[in-house]
RNA sequence: GUGCCUAUAGUGUAGUGGUUAGCACAAGAGAUUGUGGUUCUCUUAGCACCGGUUCAAGUCCGGUUAGGCACCCCA
């Protein structure tokens, strides 16, 4: 809301069906300045993918297990739809959207957060006729216009698990269950904190309590604190300044306010906990920053070694109205996000400390040419190659084989095979161990089945 | 959004207001034009941007931008 001034200019360049060049200042078109990517946004670079290929096969992997489907919604949506949803008077509706009016004027954003869209395809697509429980699963950019800071981006990445359609314990469990294994395949020990914040009944019974607790020692709180009282009084209990901590730790706890069913639900998801060995902790401070949750609420933390990290990996609820609030049938939800940014630097960090390489996938072997007839032979045979499953390392662009196998050494590639002129002609082709420098003749046509059965995969 | 710290080749760094801005790694070329790992030579490439102070600014000051940290909040 706060942002559409920004994007005025924008908003005419639309209007005005101008070309964007000559919108802009002489200035930003003509000068020859590198430009950087914005503020809070960064470029995903080569190097980094083996961890990003991980995580989403892990994600991929056990989406598939449990039954999971991938959904893709727009990064795109009506803004109504997030402050419907996610709910005025949160930092991330009235703070960190991106909004702007695009060039037929409609209010759009950027999504902050996917559930809203799942629940809206959901809606959209009638998918409560499914057969019950509708799982889904995704994976995409996020966008909030904070203030970055490490493990926390303008453009970041998430991925989520949405389950419809299932009031059971065994539901919300399922969820935390997969996001532990998560990191379980990843090999980063977390833990769960985990609280129930009860029905919209039970909460607002308890919010009255908690205020009245408070506002008999205002005098005594910091101003933070004095802030929640008015804005978000469940933040109250995550303060971390001394002097609020004894006030703190008097204060009525959720648990207490919760009906009967609230807290049944709630004892069964920790047996189930239990029953999975899952490390969990009750906090009865935790409550989540979106309005939209009911009962189970939690989050995945690292475990660092020394004290616990300060930002959650990542975490989840239910959310039992939000349906019929956005205009469905009443359909109980759970569901859960896993930021992937925060994931992988915790990840590479634990990795780090505990000197655990990733393993590189290297290419099993090396073609090195010599002279424009060996160079298209050579690229036949490497398609030929490619269908066999062989990975395969070469460079066209590079003329002397000196500087070829300094490559395939490079890479530490285990084995070259070296074709020139020569070996054109007599249908030939040179394989090299690159380890022992032990060099053999063959015929191309053996290639592949020569250096399938050196790397033992005859 | 608030406060504090930072900014020099691709990366990591050196540089009392006057230096041809130095080093390491990486990258590229070469040391008998068909053979890698060691060595040697050479090359590419940098003071984030805008303004101010000064005879002189990478260095001091202000602003901008970006990054980091602590809040707020969150993934």
């Amino acid at each position: 809301m706060v942002k559409i001034k920004k994007f005025v200019k924008d908003k005419n360049i639309g209007k005005e069906k101008k070309p964007v060049a000559g919108a802009l200042p002489a200035s930003a078109v003509k000068s020859k300045k590198a430009y950087n990517s914005l503020r809070g946004m960064h470029d995903i670079l080569p190097r980094e993918e083996k961890y990003w290929k991980t995580c989403f096969h892990s994600a991929e992997n056990l989406a598939e297990h449990f039954q999971f489907g991938r959904i893709e919604t727009p990064i795109l949506e009506e803004a109504g739809l997030f402050v419907r949803s996610i709910g005025r008077g949160t930092d991330v509706v009235d703070k960190e959207m991106y909004i702007f009016e695009d060039n037929d004027g409609d209010k759009v954003c950027l999504r902050p957060e996917a559930t809203a869209s799942v629940v809206r395809a959901f809606i959209n697509h009638g998918m409560f006729n499914y057969p019950q429980p509708v799982k889904v699963w995704y994976w995409g950019q996020m966008f909030r216009h904070d203030r970055p800071q490490a493990g926390r981006y303008r453009q970041f990445h998430q991925v989520g698990f949405e389950n419809f359609g299932d009031k059971d314990p065994a539901a919300d469990a399922e969820l935390i269950l997969i996001a532990y294994n998560i990191y379980k395949d990843l090999g980063v020990p977390v833990e769960i904190h985990i609280n129930s914040i009860g029905n919209l009944e039970e909460r607002g019974r308890y919010r009255a309590e908690l205020l009245n607790y408070y506002r008999g020692r205002r005098a005594y709180l910091c101003d933070d604190c004095k802030a929640r009282l008015s804005k978000n009084p469940l933040r109250l209990l995550d303060c971390k300044e001394t002097q609020c901590q004894p006030i703190k730790e008097e204060a009525p706890q959720i648990i207490d306010w919760l009906g009967e069913e609230s807290k049944k639900h709630f004892m069964r998801v920790l047996e189930y906990l239990d029953e999975l060995a899952i490390p969990y902790i009750l906090r009865s401070s935790l409550v989540r920053g979106l309005d939209y949750y009911t009962n189970t609420v939690f989050e995945v933390y690292p475990i660092t070694g020394e004290g616990t990290a300060q930002s959650a990996l990542g975490g989840g609820g239910r959310y039992d109205l939000l349906v019929e609030e956005m205009g469905g049938r009443p359909t109980p939800a759970v569901g859960m996000a896993l930021g992937i940014e925060r994931s992988i630097s915790v990840w590479k960090q634990y990795n780090d400390t505990n000197k655990i390489e990733m393993p590189v996938k290297r290419a099993e072997v090396f073609f090195a040419q010599l002279g424009e007839q060996a160079r298209s032979r050579t690229m036949k045979i490497i398609n030929d190659m490619r269908k066999s499953g062989l990975k395969v390392g070469f460079n066209f662009f590079k003329n002397s084989l000196k500087s070829q196998l300094e490559l395939a050494n490079n890479h530490k590639i285990p084995f070259a095979v070296i074709l020139g002129q020569k070996e054109v002609q007599d249908g030939t082709a040179i394989i090299r161990d690159m380890e022992s420098g032990v060099q053999e003749i063959v015929d191309q046509k053996k290639v592949e089945s020569v250096i399938k059965k050196k790397l033992n995969k005859a």
